[in-house]
DNA sequence: TCGGCGCGTGAAAGCGCTTGCACCCCGCGA
DNA sequence: TCGCGGGGTGCAAGCGCTTTCACGCGCCGA
């Protein structure tokens, strides 16, 4: 079904049908109830790939996020769609998982959207270039900043700081922190604020201790740490809120009990952080909005709205729950 | 940068220079060299709307599902994501979360891609119709069947029967069950379970109590339920997870204590059921294998390797935790 | 010596759409 | 009566690829 077909079932030619799909330029009355009753009768939708090579444009949005499981990405990129769709684009996606040939995968999504989005550190510094360099524009999200590119991020330090300084003013002082500050900007930005407000108080932080995103990891990883028989620590500061959920469980094997023995808190307060028990001291983002707003961002750069980078940072909101100490 | 560039930096025909992209049909040696020079030189990604017109193919899949919070339709997505980039395609999403329009945004889906997963109930059947006339392959995904297209859905009935006889043996008499069994198919097929075994062992069954699928919904419903004077049901058993959370949060707010007071059971085996005190009873969907049986199934329509229509059911598990009843 | 066979290459015809430009025709004012 | 303007329409030139066919050229066997 194509548009010639259109044409020659209304008797017009296809320059006519295509003025009366888009609503450009002069139609006569007549005709253009001849031309709808013939996309109707032989229902017609033209092919987006004719219309996109001649448009030159491809009316859709790519996003690159590491993995969808675990509500962090889920909802970022549901936000994102929701933004994008509204201003008529529709989404590719591409998890990168622990995919290798990341580079030309996203080139190749590159090369099927009119703008695209990054997310954490999935791709690496020299590929963004590249597809910036294809004149695709680019919107970095959560990420570390690539020169001229704009950057939507939420805040970590100043959160970070706060909930440090929550678990002191409870009388903990041998804080650990699990999860690997090279793996990510944000995580990066959460170990620096502990630490910081660490030193200010004249105590010496302990090294972060690396262990990945999962509660897996973060079970084996807490165990560990538990389990030494001296030097124990009082309190975990997880990297995200699996980690925490999985130190929770490793705690609980151990017989130790939360918050009297060992203090644990997250990132991110996913849904199973509210419903652990003790309820999962942790940071809110808020996702959607990050997604949305990394959709607006990259619309204004394909519209050629705006040529200086953009640096958003979201407000993020300590969530206080009984994980990390008795409260009233 | 087009193709032509690239003929022209090697000083050869662009007939060339996609024959050594493609690799299809001969090129000296020599010549291929100029050409990868060239294309390395000028960075040039061949563009997807030349590509794809010329080949009269996508090499794109979309899914159409409700939304992407909760975990469930994450974890499908990204199971579907996973295969489909394996088979060389990419994925468009498309969440209809309340949106008006669906079916615009649909056939629009379709004329983007090669092919189309439609989740849940999402789309009206006359709009599915409507995509399989325009030759768009169309697989769907825990959906009440279209005939002549593929479903791929999970076994409900059969673990609805097993719950409930769980749920009796332990003595519980008076269930009720949360949710709209015309809301899904699935959804009616866990109804038409516990139904089933309670007429079978004499119980009248109560009414269905129509709820949400949401945490709050469950919330307010489960109250309700709960707050009776007389006859207060002796467990619950709620369409998914995130309504027998909610109940969950209704019983301890109403200081009844689970499962003592009343049982209470989810469907999905979502992160936090896991996480909630007491552990969640469920039941479990290979929900990754969803989402890639769903891209196999896709994959072998578009290549027309298969014609008749197929039925998969993905096999379940109930998960018993203790919020149904104590255990040993 | 010559016909034929492959290999290597390019010209050109699409693929399905948008759009600049030209054309026709009618009504109006001069 | 003529000229002009504008509404209505279509022609044709792309958009960036793939692929069929045709062509030229060495090399082989007869």
């Amino acid at each position: 079904m194509t548009i010639y077909q259109v044409a020659a079932h209304a008797g017009v030619s296809i320059t006519t049908v295509s003025r009366v799909m888009r609503e450009s330029g002069p139609v006569a009355g007549e005709t253009r109830d001849r031309v709808l009753e013939a996309i109707d009768t032989l229902r017609f939708v033209p092919s987006r790939l004719g219309r996109g090579l001649a448009e030159r444009r491809h009316a859709a949005n790519g996003i690159v996020f590491p993995d969808l499981s675990g509500p962090y990405y889920a909802e970022v990129v549901v936000g994102y769609e929701e933004v994008a769709a509204e201003l008529g684009r529709s989404v590719l996606i591409l998890s990168t998982h622990g995919r290798e040939a990341v580079r030309s995968r996203v080139l190749d999504l590159a090369s099927r959207v009119d703008g695209l989005v990054i997310f954490g550190r999935t791709v690496r510094d020299d590929v963004v270039d590249e597809v910036v360099a294809m004149g695709v524009p680019v919107v970095l999200l959560a990420r570390t900043a690539v020169a001229g590119v704009d950057t939507i991020s939420t805040e970590n330090l100043a959160s970070a700081r706060q909930l440090a300084a929550h678990l002191l003013d409870h009388g903990h002082r041998r804080l650990a922190f699990l999860g690997d500050p090279e793996s990510s900007s944000d995580t990066a930005a959460r170990w620096a604020g502990l630490s910081g407000v660490l030193t200010e108080r004249g105590i010496r932080p302990r090294q972060p201790v690396r262990c990945g995103f999962s509660e897996a990891s973060g079970r084996t990883v807490a165990r560990r740490l538990l389990s030494a028989a001296r030097g124990r620590p009082q309190a975990l500061v997880c990297a995200d809120d699996e980690i925490a959920l999985g130190a929770l469980l490793a705690a609980e094997e151990l017989s130790l009990s939360v918050p009297g023995d060992v203090a644990i808190t997250g990132w991110d307060d996913i849904m199973a952080a509210r419903y652990a028990r003790p309820g999962l001291t942790t940071v809110r983002q808020p996702m959607r909005e990050l997604g949305g707003r990394a959709a607006r961002a990259l619309d204004e750069r394909i519209a050629g709205e705006r040529v200086a980078a953009r640096h958003d940072v979201l407000h993020t909101e300590v969530v206080i729950r009984s994980s990390c100490g008795e409260h009233d």
